[in-house]
DNA sequence: CACTTGTCAATACATATGTATATACAGATG
DNA sequence: CATCTGTATATACATATGTATTGACAAGTG
């Protein structure tokens, strides 16, 4: 009858009541199994993840509205895991030699890890509901961020000219992603040899808005 | 009880039995009226469209195997519609003046005509069947051919050098879906902002790759 | 004309889905 | 201890789905 959903972080569970059989996490993860190169996480059904995470169809509402807010939680979840990569990307991208092709290779790798959140991600950018496209949005647009920073750090340091770096950072995001999400369904050989393309692409970008920036 | 379908031609309607009350087309277009920007293709259901077209559930079989066969067929329609704009575009490439501009432009204007097939095409790419996918990534590969040609015949023409023109076919195509399935429901002034950086993004692809060419 | 063939609609069925309702249990609080 | 509260389950219902079966109808063929 009430329909309040409880927010339980663990911190708090000194609570009364009877403790969840399965936590919000948990159900995160059945629906991460569920889902494969056929099925997005917005085409799963109630029923199908209660029952993937063994619990009663109607216990899923303790946890989440809906399984809309479950992708959501799920994107928020692969925003986080997504972060570290970026993290781990710009330390690669200050480092001295093959900054470009170590960090595109971060981010291929990535696919692998964090219980394939980020393939999930990518997977979704262009389904799913209103509130799931903002999610994906917003991760998108921090990397964008993130990158556009690098480049000004780098016009700064090196005093390299970049012609509209806004628009650098997001060409490259929106490469990488694209090409990242085709690359998760693919054998080793394949991707390695897409990898290097995007490393291609990615300097021809670079080089582009350098030789823009010079020539004004 | 006989499972054949009929691939009725619209050339050979001299054969015997009742006449279609809908065709296939007129399937499609039912289909495509119920796509907007939270339901995809490949989540409708047989009965949802068969309502839509007026015709019994199971008249559906008549015309379709199943929903996804619909789709691909939508998406080869999408693909049709898409050759035309390809066609156009290359026009305008070869003209004298903003030739990247001006075949960015026809893309985008695209996205309205065709009654949503590209915009359907642009939105499905990473979910649906596998038929689906293949689909998809047929017209993207046609594609990426086409302005392969186009890159190898200004290195003909005017003696231009440019780096690895595959991968930059590919770098453009990728790059122009993805913006352009952004770009589906943006208002104009959105649109023609996203038009303008994209143009942007192009020409440092094209001048990246020009300059990598002579440095080596 | 009778006959064949492709298409249609109507009915029906087994199955799936979201969720309302009611009830039982576990643990913290008084 | 009794009470309260959050959680879980079971049952149930209205609705939706894919499709099997059946029979009607239309348009050609002999």
């Amino acid at each position: 009858m009430r329909l309040i959903r409880k927010k339980n972080k663990d911190v708090e569970q000194d609570k009364p009541g009877r403790k969840p059989a399965v936590s919000e996490q948990e159900l995160m993860e059945a629906a991460v199994r569920l889902v494969d190169s056929t099925r997005s996480v917005s085409s799963l059904s109630l029923r199908e993840i209660a029952r993937e995470a063994g619990i009663a169809p109607n216990s899923f509402y303790r946890h989440f509205r809906d399984v809309d807010e479950l992708a959501v939680a799920l994107i928020d979840r692969a925003g986080r895991g997504l972060r570290g990569t970026i993290r781990e990307a710009r330390q690669r991208l200050k480092s001295d030699r093959g900054g470009v092709r170590s960090s595109v290779e971060v981010f291929m790798e990535a696919l692998d890890d964090d219980q394939k959140y980020l393939k999930i991600l990518l997977r979704e950018i262009s389904i799913g509901s209103d509130a799931f496209r903002n999610a994906v949005d917003r991760e998108l647009n921090y990397f964008e961020e993130e990158l556009n920073d690098e480049l000004l750090r780098v016009v700064e340091a090196t005093g390299q000219q970049i012609h509209q770096p806004r628009v650098v950072a997001k060409a490259i995001t929106r490469l990488v992603f694209t090409l990242g999400a085709s690359a998760a369904n693919m054998n080793m050989q394949q991707r390695s040899d897409l990898t290097e393309e995007t490393v291609t692409m990615v300097r021809m970008i670079i080089v582009g808005a350098n030789i823009i920036a010079k020539r004004k």
